[in-house]
DNA sequence: AATGTATATTGACACTGTCAACTTAGTGCT
DNA sequence: AGCACTAAGTTGACAGTGTCAATATACATT
């Protein structure tokens, strides 16, 4: 039992996106390769080239998946109803934040359109779905009139994108933000909500 | 007159940064080698090595030269002071989203800690200008007493390096932003500066 | 004038993504 | 059953990359 043979094993596309997601976490986006990761599956060099047609091809599944994950995540969590814009607001960047410090460089490939198909759907939709949810949540609750919700939706997915961004690049590190528990967050939330003028 | 000699040209190292600054600009990060800039240079393949010891040290030369630039054009910019906060604050994210706008690459460069030396002292020095002057902005405005000043900085922070991030990004595109303009950067520091729930 | 050092060249090495030609295994048709 | 077809894996080649070592050149200092 077991593989009879090297070909046709069937399922090598996955057996590649798993040992790409392995090289992506463990050692980053540059050091996701073709030949490495065939190399890891155990398998000729060129192999890969029947599952995807090129890096760019690769690298698209990769933040396909990763995206209609963490869409999916969201969904599930906001669910569970917050009650209030704070709560709900809350429960959406802490999903977001809690994923892109897990998996840091599926975060980062997400919005590297230089290695991703820009035009591919699956990515279009999944961020389509994120401002879906967002605006939701605002036309539920948010009470502003001097802001349209578009803007308040961009607003925030600004913030959370941004602050993500940061706590990935550590560029928060330098004595910034030794409090990066769950208090700086609500902090940072809670600037949105109130505002600075208030 | 001209070069007499191949050897010895005395600027190179700033020939190469010209070079590389424009094939950044155009092509972007990954286009950016060091064989490509020494071919437009007009030298050996080689003859970078003795100005950059490996393409880090290339790309952390750029990423230095940029951020200190886009450093020194924020403070030109404050010196007109805006007299209250909601000024202050434009000033401060038009000019960081003008620039992104205007060097998409050089910013995304500036982020790109793959790519850089993250132990450099003068992209440290860069960034912990920023906030400088961000918490300087708020210590003299801002009146919320229930976040604070640290976090507000990163909170405004993240909301500009989000939203520039996105906007280079172009996911902002699909119908969503076609208000690129002033207006809708407005609204979105507005949020920031009166709250969603005002 | 001679020596030393910074700078540029040349050639090599291992590595990459991609392509073309070939081999093998499984599918479907008659 | 036998045959053609196709999907999937292999092998080998090609141009390109960053980096290193050995070499050549020009300037600076003594």
């Amino acid at each position: 039992m077991g593989k009879i043979s090297n070909y046709h094993r069937g399922n090598l596309r996955e057996d590649l996106l798993k040992a790409a997601f392995e090289l992506l976490d463990q050692e980053g986006i540059e050091a996701v390769g073709i030949r490495q990761i065939a190399r890891m599956v155990g398998v000729a060099h060129s192999a890969p080239a029947n599952h995807f047609n090129n890096k760019q091809a690769l690298f698209t599944a990769l933040a396909a998946e990763t995206f209609t994950r963490v869409v999916e995540v969201i969904e599930a969590k906001l669910q569970q109803d917050a009650g209030d814009l704070r709560g709900s607001i809350h429960h959406f960047s802490e999903t977001i934040l809690s994923f892109g410090l897990k998996y840091p460089n599926r975060y980062l490939l997400m919005w590297r359109k230089d290695c991703v198909d820009n035009e591919d759907p699956v990515l279009h939709s999944a961020l389509e779905s994120i401002y879906q949810q967002l605006t939701t949540i605002l036309q539920k609750y948010a009470k502003t009139q001097t802001v349209d919700v578009e803007s308040q939706a961009i607003a925030i997915w600004s913030l959370i994108h941004g602050y993500v961004s940061l706590r990935i690049d550590s560029n928060l590190e330098s004595g910034r933000d030794e409090v990066t528990g769950i208090e700086r967050q609500r902090a940072i939330i809670d600037v949105i909500v109130d505002g600075l003028s208030n």
